[in-house]
DNA sequence: ACGGCCTATGACTTCGATGTCATGACACCG
DNA sequence: CGGTGTCATGACATCGAAGTCATAGGCCGT
């Protein structure tokens, strides 16, 4: 691979002033700007980063680290693969900044986190993303200073900076929605409640529940989802079987996450309920393979990934751009719309909810 | 961060006994590689990889250029989300092979290549493997012969080395699987015709209808997706009607792939048609989301990607390794199997194709 | 005409690791 | 006891850029 000196002799100039054409951070006059540009393109020259960034002491680099790309192969993601739009959303943010990404997957084994951090920091890299599959705590190895370190989808006890769903915000607005549109009767198939998603959605329902004045009724709350998956199939049978019998039954199901609302959609049309003419359904996540292509479409929330990608790309680069930790700052809840689609009836005509209250996912 | 020469001066030796304690390349007196070693774990220094790699003039990267993350968030996805699968087979290929994966991603927009290749030059990697979202034929720039290029879910023109699922023998071997499970009049609900899969998959069909000695009829195969997904829903909603009022009526409705399968589920079960008990359905891809969550599971062909991730990191590494270039071997096709589960009856009960039959997915 | 200044360029050094070669201290062999 | 290895170590050069400093030539003002 040709380098700066080959240029140079091509050009009949010193390698210096090669470099200077590579970074015009000194003037050349223009027959010999053209002349080094005609040796380098000749020969196909690119410039060694290793060189470079040797020199420079700059790497240009971010290193991402995530399970996201393995754990999409596990069925038993708790939320599943569309962690990936946090990537997305991270690259997007970085494209404009002149970084360069370095990827690193853990492929599931949350013990090669400390390999993949040594291989980064071999490469000098300036900023550091961690990525969960799951909105959950993480304890990570220590980094030096001079790397600062960004949190997505997850946060620590340190204080690191860290951006995450606001998933009692989201399950508060939907169900806030659903009133909205007349509901009163909303029945919840939970989560298990061993992640931190499970316990804020759950918390979100009972509050917009009690801002709107309507009393919290136990038997609307049922388990969609167990901790072992055995017998989930029966598990969510059951559980809608009760809220179907009950004396005063719901007028909606909202749904743990909307893989979960694909199975209800199968076993609603099983028992002959249609959805959403005798029963309404909502789902979490906006998993849009899913609620996009079940008919009717999902009434869910978004799992805002991307902008949560954006958001701790943004905070990276002004830490790396010497902004101060700001501690306030550190913990980022990224709220998700509502996405209204037909699965949800409009029970009180008054009110049409056509559009989300943000953004249209 | 801390450099070999402020080891070599904590450890009171020469910078170059530290390099040989690093690389084990030379005796070093135990006493002399203690000091060095706890100098190191001290000051926590890491190597530069920028360094070594100017001096060594290798790398140890890999580059991998992919739409797949961003490609996650379009809805118009021909296969769909799955093909990250590729990107963690090759990293299970790559952990052993102590070369360091870069991943880069198009962002969608195919026109940012070049640039991204470029980067990857400057990286100096020493491979290059070029994901494609869905089975298709690319035109890459040229990269320099140092740098050797394999294409996964991608051919091209010019004989680069390609690994390809084998969507005809996937089609045809679900097929022959359904015959052998008694079927006999099997509904084909086609994927536009604008792909490579859609084409394969119909020959596939086809070979495996002749094969058994079954006469071809049009009227089984019916369009399930448009180009431009405007009315698809109404579109698949017809072609299934026609089916079921052909007056000999297929048992069974091949999915052009499991999302068109999921909505298939719904549409029949709308129409009180129940699956698997008046009617069998399949799908492609093993999309797992779908296949596995939808009641009845979802018979399909397995996309192999991980495999096929898996495969194009072994050719990749063989040709760095100075293996040469076999022109018989260019082109690699992968196939995946049939996934066999409850949405299709067996007919015939002599027959119970319970497992799969290569591997089980 | 001379000092000052700007333009354009090159010589030399530096970044951190490692390859090459040299050297001192022993050990072994005949 | 001298020659010849082997072990353990260090001095120095090298990889490809870019920073520092020097310098030649031209233009300007006085």
């Amino acid at each position: 691979m040709a380098t700066i000196y080959d240029v140079a002799r091509a050009a009949k100039v010193s390698p210096k002033t090669v470099s200077r054409v590579l970074n015009g951070d000194a003037p050349v006059k223009t027959s010999t700007r053209a002349a080094v540009e005609s040796a380098m393109a000749d020969m196909g020259y690119v410039p060694s980063h290793a060189a470079r960034s040797l020199r420079s002491n700059r790497s240009g680099l971010v290193g991402l680290i995530t399970g996201a790309i393995s754990l999409a192969a596990e069925p038993s993601m708790p939320v599943g693969l569309p962690d990936l739009f946090i990537v997305q959303g991270i690259q997007a943010a970085l494209a404009d900044s002149g970084m360069t990404l370095m990827i690193a997957d853990t492929g599931g084994r949350s013990d090669r986190v400390p390999h993949l951090i040594q291989t980064f920091l071999r490469h000098r890299v300036e900023g550091l993303i961690y990525v969960a599959e799951h909105h959950q705590k993480v304890v990570l190895p220590r980094v030096p200073k001079s790397v600062h370190l960004v949190l997505a989808n997850c946060y620590d006890d340190i204080g690191t900076p860290a951006i995450l769903p606001d998933d009692q915000r989201g399950q508060h607005d939907l169900v806030e929605r659903l009133i909205a549109a007349g509901h009163r009767r909303i029945g919840y198939l939970a989560l298990s409640d061993s992640t931190d998603a499970a316990r804020l959605r759950g918390a979100g329902y009972r509050a917009a529940l009690q801002a709107a004045g309507i009393a919290y009724d136990p038997a609307l709350v049922q388990p969609g989802e167990l901790a072992d998956r055995e017998g989930e199939s029966q598990l969510l049978w059951d559980s809608i079987e009760q809220l179907l019998h009950l004396p005063e039954p719901p007028t909606v199901l909202c749904c743990g996450n909307d893989k979960m609302a694909l199975r209800v959609y199968g076993i609603l049309r099983s028992r002959g309920v249609k959805v959403p003419d005798d029963m309404s359904v909502a789902g979490y996540d906006n998993y849009r393979v899913i609620a996009e292509t079940l008919y009717p479409p999902l009434t869910t929330v978004d799992l805002p990934y991307a902008a949560m990608g954006a958001r701790a790309a943004q905070i990276l680069l002004s830490l790396m751009r010497g902004a101060p930790f700001d501690a306030d700052a550190a913990l980022n809840t990224v709220p998700g719309d509502v996405i209204w689609r037909a699965s949800v009836t409009v029970r009180d005509p008054r009110i049409v909810p056509l559009q989300s209250n943000r953004r249209n996912g």
